[in-house]
DNA sequence: GCCGTTTTCGGCCCGACTGTTTTCAGTCG
């Protein structure tokens, strides 16, 4: 069983004790469900070696509990929670406005159970008659249901971030502002993101308010006051606003940029100083110790500074104040994209115009990747035309001096691990990609032998989107990671990290387990036209926040050095 | 339910905003 499985479990158990006057249980079951979605090892090895109540946040009661998911594959004790509330938390909680203890006022009251239930006694006007409760609450559920339904879930990041920054233009470009940030999972560039957080340094709050709930983009006002505000924007993602004044700055960017789960941590760091940290700064007793910046804040808590990327509660701040953090890769490191498709197979733009854009990126080399080998998708090259496109990109290269062609393909690895274009091709070819396209359903140990063929194979340089998980969209398949990051390894064949705003793939925190094997790993686009081939600050984003340095990522390397990799 | 370099019991991050209230609980981040 996964890790991911069993702190699925715990959440869901935190949720019903959410709905109990107690809030400190189910605040200890987060705490342990967070602890094991982002441990690196296996949980049940850490069970075999003894050390469960080693871990933070797990005791003896939720050691137990881990015990029995792991040998049963359930826990009885949330099927009994389940029977007494049986109610979907999931879809009621994401109706703005409901929280826990409606939820369950919600159910004795009247058996509302889902957001069908809620819908109808709203509109039989059942719900103003609750104790609590008052005809515009009943007016709020019901608009809030509709939006529920349509934007019930997290975005892409991909998506999101370009509606932030116009957001930000905006207000940028206002007199009365004196600095604009986006903060929240978006400053910390989380692959999806529940609603964008942007903070505003302002001496004229009430007119940037006044400005912020009457922008164009703005479809609804869900809350305003003099320092907060939440709106509804038109592209179904909900926006808060905060304005602060500049000598609090650092403060307020560090409370919210989050996580909800660093500030915590760091607030009970600052308690156990003897201080006090809140949007406003740090404080002993009445006197504010620091808040202008972000950097003096963590400094004061005796730490290094952290990166927004990093800051998720997953070891950051123990590694900050050990000052172990790792050096990351910059967003300007990457010296090429080693993955861009073209006309010659299913891209959208030419070879010629692709190459113009990686050249004004200022890329020293990249590589053309299109898909090549037998198989129907995304109108692969045969054997004649990726003769003939090496001989195009021969044309371009020599008349090139400021960036160098690779030559490459896509090869599609097949349900036996074979690739489906000979070797004695592939080895003519600069740059082989390979990536599973079909064949998902395998089991752990098929597919897992599939890679590993297809990374003994001598001319497989790159292993493309490993797991193949598309987000919200198609779960990875089931994967030995341990033993692909080994051969990786051994057999020196790269895995990437896929920048396309659905794939992220490896993900962060496949990323970190990675470089704790000691692999190396490269970031692409994967660009199928020219624009997309600034989603490699999306794929940077990733890296970053699965810890990667400079030096774990070799398209980082001058095209000499990496040469010298490959071969 | 977890945790401890003042504690094995008594704490557990902190503040803004709303709606339904007459001083606050619930929600949100």
């Amino acid at each position: 069983m996964e890790n991911k499985e069993i702190a699925e479990i715990l959440y869901n158990v935190a949720d019903f004790l959410e709905m109990e006057d107690n809030p400190f249980r189910p605040k200890a079951y987060r705490r342990a469900a967070h602890t094991i979605e982002f441990l690196t090892e296996n949980i049940s090895e850490v069970r075999e070696e003894g050390n469960l109540e080693k871990l933070p946040g797990i005791g003896k009661n939720i050691a137990l509990k881990i015990e029995e998911i792991l040998d049963t594959g359930s826990l009885q004790y949330l099927e009994e929670l389940r029977k007494e509330i049986p109610v979907d938390f999931d879809a009621l909680m994401s109706v703005e406005g409901l929280g826990p203890k409606k939820i369950k006022h919600l159910y004795e009251e009247l058996g509302i159970k889902n957001l069908e239930d809620l819908e109808n006694q709203a509109k039989r006007h059942k719900i103003r008659r609750l104790k609590g409760m008052g005809e515009k609450s009943e007016k709020n559920i019901l608009e809030n249901i509709e939006f529920a339904k349509k934007h019930g879930t997290r975005k892409l990041l991909g998506y999101v971030l370009p509606i932030a920054q116009e957001l930000k233009t905006q207000l940028d470009e206002l007199d009365i502002t004196d600095d604009v940030k986006i903060a929240g999972s978006i400053r910390r560039r989380k692959e999806t993101i529940g609603d964008i957080d942007i903070l505003v340094i302002t001496s004229h709050p009430q007119k940037v308010m006044d400005f912020f709930i009457t922008m164009d983009m703005v479809v609804d006002v869900i809350n305003k006051g003099p320092s907060k505000s939440t709106v509804r924007l038109n592209e179904g993602i909900e926006c808060d606003l905060r304005v602060f004044k500049a000598n609090v700055f650092g403060a307020a960017l560090m409370y919210f940029t989050g996580s909800k789960e660093t500030n915590v941590e760091l607030r009970r760091i600052a308690i156990k100083n003897n201080l006090k940290l809140n949007e406003y700064g740090l404080f002993k007793g009445k006197n504010r110790i620091a808040g202008e910046s972000e950097e003096e804040l963590f400094h004061k808590l005796g730490m290094n500074y952290i990166e927004p990327e990093l800051r998720e509660n997953r070891g950051e701040i123990e590694a900050a104040t050990e000052k172990k953090l790792p050096e990351l890769v910059g967003y300007h490191d990457i010296k090429g994209d080693l993955q861009i498709h073209t006309k010659w197979s299913d891209g959208s733009h030419s070879l010629e115009e692709m190459v113009q854009s990686a050249s004004q990126i200022g890329y020293e080399y990249i590589a053309l990747t299109d898909h090549a080998g037998s198989l129907k998708i995304a109108g692969s090259m045969d054997e004649k035309r990726i003769k003939e496109q090496m001989k195009e990109i021969n044309k371009i290269n020599n008349g090139m001096d400021d960036i160098t062609i690779l030559n490459g393909v896509e090869v599609n690895i097949g349900s036996d691990g074979k690739l489906d274009v000979e070797n004695d091709l592939l080895k003519d070819l600069d740059i082989v990609v390979a990536s599973i396209h079909s064949g998902f359903r395998q089991n752990e140990d098929k597919i897992t032998k599939r890679l590993i063929t297809a990374m003994a194979n001598e001319n497989v340089n790159i292993i493309g989107h490993p797991t193949s998980r598309k987000i919200q969209e198609r779960q990875a398949y089931d994967l030995d990671l341990d033993k692909i990051f080994k051969v990786s390894r051994e057999t020196n064949t790269f895995l990437e990290v896929n920048s396309q705003p659905n794939r992220l793939d490896l993900s962060d925190v496949n990323i970190k387990k990675s470089l704790e094997h000691g692999c190396k790993l490269v970031i692409n686009t994967d660009a199928h036209s020219q624009d997309q081939l600034k989603y490699i600050n999306l794929g940077i984003a990733t890296a970053r926040r699965g810890w990667a340095t400079k030096m774990d990522i070799i398209n980082t390397l001058s095209l000499k050095k990496l040469e010298k990799l490959f071969n």
